[in-house]
DNA sequence: CTGTTAGCGCCTTCAT
DNA sequence: ATGAAGGCGCTAACAG
C-alpha cells in the first residue's frame, strides 16, 4: 500500500485547470461538500446558518459548479440538443428561437443541431448528442431512421418532434397538419374564382412536409372537381431566387394560369417582387398565396395572402412540453396541434 | 474494511439508465477499457488487430461514448458555446450558420446562448456555460463586464469574438470595422451628390456597433463640410416595421432630405416597400442605402444599394480560427478583418 | 503496444 | 439536518 486516504496530499490536480471546486469552497464554509452541493440544488434541506455560510464562500471564491461532473455523478446534464434539418431556413430559425428563449429562462442550454434534410446524419447526431447525457431531445418531423428511434424510445427521456402531427410521434409532439394547411390555401383560391392553380416549391424532394401540403393542395382541387393537377420546382432549397425561377418558369410554360400557391412565403415574396418587376398585376393578372405568415408579407405590394403559422409560439410549446416532462408535471397533452391560420390579404 | 475492489461485485448502476458503456466493450473484446479509449481516441496506437477486435464489439454492443465522463475525465467537451444578442436578428443567425457547420464537421457542438444585449446577462451566460468544460467559446462584440472578460482571459483556452475588431479582444477576434464601414456609405452618397443626408436606425440604444456606424458616417459628412447631422431611430428593434416607420417620421420632419443611410438593410427594406406604396420614387425623390447586404435587397424595386458584410463566412472564418488554436495549429493572424464591400444598386 | 492505477468533481446512498 | 464513503464512465500518467 502507498498511501491511505489520510495520506493523499493535496495533489496538484492533474492539469492546469485550477477552478474553483466544491472541496474549496466546503473547506472555506468549513462543511462537507455534500453541504455545499445541497445548498445549491436543494436549499431547503439546509439550515439557514450553514446556507448563509455556504453562500458566502460562494460569493468570495466565485465558484461555479462544473456542470460536467454534476452530469456524469446524477446522469442528466440540463442541456437540450435541437435538431433541425437546415439553420438556412428562417422557419427553424425562428422555432428554434422559442424554444431557446423558453429553456434558457428554465435554466437549460440549447444544443445545436443540424442535418441538411439528410436522415443519416440525423441518425448519426443523436448518437453523438445522447453522448451529452442531455435531459431532453427536441427533433423535426416525424421520419426518422429506425436505428434513432429505436434509441430515444429506449432512452427513456423527453423526446419532442416539431413542425408535424401524428400518431407514429416517439414521444411528444408539436406541430400543425401539413396536409390541412395545404388544402386551406387551396380552398381558400377556389374560393375566390380561381380555377388553373398551380403549386409551386423548392427543394422538396428532400422537403416531404412541403410534398404533404402539396397533397392537400391537390386533393382539394380533385374533390372540387378542378382538373388541374399542376406542380413546379426546382431542385435548389427556398429561396427568393428559387421563387422568381419558378414564377418565371410556371408563367413560361403556362401563360394561362390564375393563381399560384407556394410552398412557403420567401418563394411567393420573390414571386412578388418579381412580378412587380415586370409589371404583372397581382392579384389582376395572377393570385399568390403563400405558407408561413413571414412577416415580409404585410410588407410587400401587394400583401401577401397566406398560412400563417405560429413558429415562434411551436418553439415555445415544444419546451414547454419538455419541461413540464422534466418537472414531473404532467402536460395535458402530448401532441399539440398548434394550428394555422388564414390570413387573407391583397395578393390573392 | 467492507470490501475492496476485488470484492466489488457487479453492482447494478446507480440509476436505470443501462448505456452499454466502455467496459461492457472492454469485456466483449477482451481488452482493457483504456484499449477500447485509444481505438477510439487515437486508433493509430493500437495493434491492428486488437483494433479490429474491439470496433467488432463497438459495433455488435451499439456502443455511443459517454461524452460527459470523457469530458471530466480529460477537461474538455468539444462544446463550443457562442453566444450571440438576439436570435431574432437575421445577421446572427447567418454567422452562427457559418459557426455550426464548420464546427460540426470538425466534430464540435455548438451550445447556443443569447443576451438580448445584455452585458450582464452575458457575463452570467459565460458563467453557466463555462461549467460545461468547453472547448472554446464564441462571443459577439469586443465590449463585455469586466468580470466576465477576467475569467475568460484566466480559462486560458481559445475565445473568438465576432462582429468587430479591436485592439482589446480577449484573445482573437474576426469582424469589420463598423465606423469604416459606415464611412463608406457616407461617402458614396456624397459622390452621387447628395447634401441633405440622415442617418436612420433602430435599437441603437442597445446596438452599440450601429452607433460606431452612425460615428463613421458622421464624421465623414463632417469632413466633407457638409453640415448635416440628422438622426433618426426608434427604441424598438430592427425590422422591416421599424424601417418603416422611422422612414415615414424622417420624411414628416425633414421633407427636404435627399438620402437616407440606414443602419442595416432590413430597415432600408421596410423603407424601400413603403415608399414603393406610396409612390415616393427612389432614387429619383429620396436616395436609400443600407447595411449588411441580405439577399432581400436585390430583389426589391429599386434593388437596394448596400454594404455588403460577409456574415457566413465571417462565421467560418471564427471557427476556424478557433479550430485551428484546438488543433495546436498557429493561425495567421489573430485578428481578422473580414472586410466589407460596397454594392451599388439602383436605390441611390 | 497494452495494461494498471488513480482520479476528474459532483451526487447518491446510507448512516448519524 | 449533516456527513462519510463510494461510484458515475472515462482517460492521464505511469509502468511493463
Amino acid at each position: 500500500m502507498t498511501t491511505n486516504k489520510a495520506g493523499i496530499r493535496e495533489r496538484r490536480r492533474h492539469r492546469g485547470d485550477n477552478r474553483v471546486t466544491i472541496q474549496d469552497v466546503a473547506k472555506q464554509a468549513g462543511v462537507a461538500p455534500i453541504t455545499v452541493s445541497r445548498v445549491l440544488n436543494t436549499p431547503e434541506k439546509v439550515s439557514v446558518k450553514l446556507r448563509e455560510r455556504v453562500d458566502h464562500a460562494v460569493q468570495a471564491l466565485g465558484y461555479v459548479p462544473n456542470l460536467i461532473a454534476g452530469g456524469l455523478a446524477s446522469a442528466g446534464t440540463r442541456v437540450i440538443p435541437v435538431v433541425v434539418p437546415s439553420l438556412s431556413i428562417l422557419t427553424f430559425i425562428e422555432v428554434i428561437h422559442g424554444i431557446q428563449e423558453t429553456l434558457e429562462a428554465a435554466g437549460y442550454q440549447v444544443l445545436l443541431g443540424s442535418t441538411d434534410f439528410d436522415l443519416d446524419r440525423e441518425a448519426a447526431l443523436m448518437d453523438s448528442v445522447l453522448g451529452y447525457s442531455p435531459s431532453g431531445v427536441i427533433l423535426t418531423g416525424l421520419q426518422h431512421r429506425e436505428s434513432a428511434v429505436r434509441r430515444l424510445k429506449a432512452w427513456g427521456r423527453p423526446v419532442v418532434e416539431i413542425m408535424e402531427l401524428g400518431d407514429t410521434c416517439i414521444d411528444m409532439c408539436v406541430g400543425v397538419q401539413n396536409a390541412e394547411a395545404g388544402a386551406c390555401m387551396a380552398n381558400h383560391l377556389l374560393e375566390r374564382g380561381y380555377r388553373r392553380i398551380a403549386f409551386l416549391g423548392a427543394g422538396m424532394a428532400r422537403d416531404y412536409r412541403a410534398r404533404q401540403r402539396f397533397e392537400g393542395h391537390r386533393e382539394t382541387l380533385k374533390s372540387a372537381g378542378v382538373e388541374c393537377d399542376l406542380l413546379f420546382q426546382c431542385e435548389e432549397p427556398s429561396s427568393y431566387d428559387a421563387g422568381r425561377n419558378v414564377f418565371l418558369e410556371a408563367l413560361e410554360k403556362c401563360p394561362d394560369l390564375e393563381a399560384m400557391h407556394f410552398a412557403n412565403d420567401n418563394l411567393a415574396a420573390g414571386a412578388i417582387m418579381e412580378a412587380n418587376r415586370q409589371g404583372i398585376r397581382i392579384p389582376g393578372d395572377l393570385a399568390i398565396g403563400g405558407y408561413l405568415g413571414l412577416s415580409l408579407g404585410e410588407h410587400l405590394s401587394p400583401r401577401l395572402t397566406t398560412v400563417t403559422v405560429p413558429r415562434y409560439e411551436m418553439g415555445v410549446e415544444a419546451a414547454r412540453l419538455l419541461l413540464a416532462r422534466l418537472e414531473g408535471r404532467s402536460s395535458l397533452s402530448d401532441q399539440v396541434d398548434i394550428g394555422y391560420e388564414l390570413t387573407v390579404r391583397e395578393s390573392t
